[in-house]
DNA sequence: CTATAATCCCACTAATCCCGTAGGAATATA
DNA sequence: TATATTCCTACGGGATTAGTGGGATTATAG
């Protein structure tokens, strides 16, 4: 039930193009840098979203990467997603399993976590996102 | 982000257990045969749940499990930790990286799905679940 | 036109977890 | 004493996670 590295630092890395963003392209380096992570694995999720259409890259010299639309457009279900794959509390809701009605039950559980999950993730957006990191005082703790 | 298998299983056999309640103790033979699960890999499961002491084991011959409580005293949140462990959407909810603004705003979704789970499992119980078993009629689809 | 700076692409790995299978020891009943 | 049951531990194949590493490709700047 957690969230992989993967997603998480995908959530980030958008997070910084949408506050670092000064019209020219992010290098992953400078990114790197700030959140703290391997460049080279870096490198990898930044594909992911950029395969996914997510971000803008520049290739070459004075190159990167920017988002590709508004910040509002992207939420988090739609980020975590392109590096977690489908977020859903079981693989499949295996409807497969209903001709028990104990699993059925069960069944009925994994839809409520489901939507649940999803109530928030669809919910916020990165433009939300940035707007906390606005109101944000720097000795902000959790 | 997906439950395994051994808590779902968990839970179908918390709920197996109170659904077919007799009296007598209930052997891990027939709960395997009624949830399609192996037995040997139900044994392992069932024997965590016994650890956990959620359910009372009897040895020997004529011996199975029982559930130790009333349905209403277990919700789905703590038969899920005993296989799953701590069900949070990131490993220890990384305070440590709260030096950084960015990972103290994703902590701040990190936090809400954390509650949005917790408000799902914390608050069904098993009783609930019965209850659902028994409205539901014997062609019922999720 | 060449050096350099960047993305792009793919292969590899060590560690861990998942989903079981298997065998036998311990314990109680008949 | 035979049988039925839980209990305990080890093993294994496969997938996933969290990266590392090397080099090909592409664009810029001098």
């Amino acid at each position: 039930m957690t969230i992989s590295t993967k997603g998480r630092y995908a959530l980030r890395i958008m997070l910084d193009l949408a506050i670092y963003n000064t019209g020219e392209p992010i290098r992953v380096k400078d990114i790197a840098k700030r959140q703290k992570i391997s460049e080279k694995y870096l490198e990898q999720i930044i594909s992911m979203l950029n395969k996914s259409g997510y971000v803008t890259s520049v290739r070459g010299a004075n190159g990167g990467y920017y988002l590709k639309r508004a910040t509002k457009e992207y939420t988090v279900g739609d980020i975590l997603r392109v590096t977690e794959g489908n977020i859903t509390p079981v693989s499949c809701v295996d409807n497969d399993d209903c001709d028990r009605k104990e699993a059925c039950v069960a069944n009925i559980v994994w839809k409520k976590l489901d939507d649940a999950i999803r109530g928030v993730v669809d919910n916020i957006t990165l433009e939300d996102m940035v707007g906390w990191y606005g109101d944000m005082s720097v000795d902000y703790v959790i």
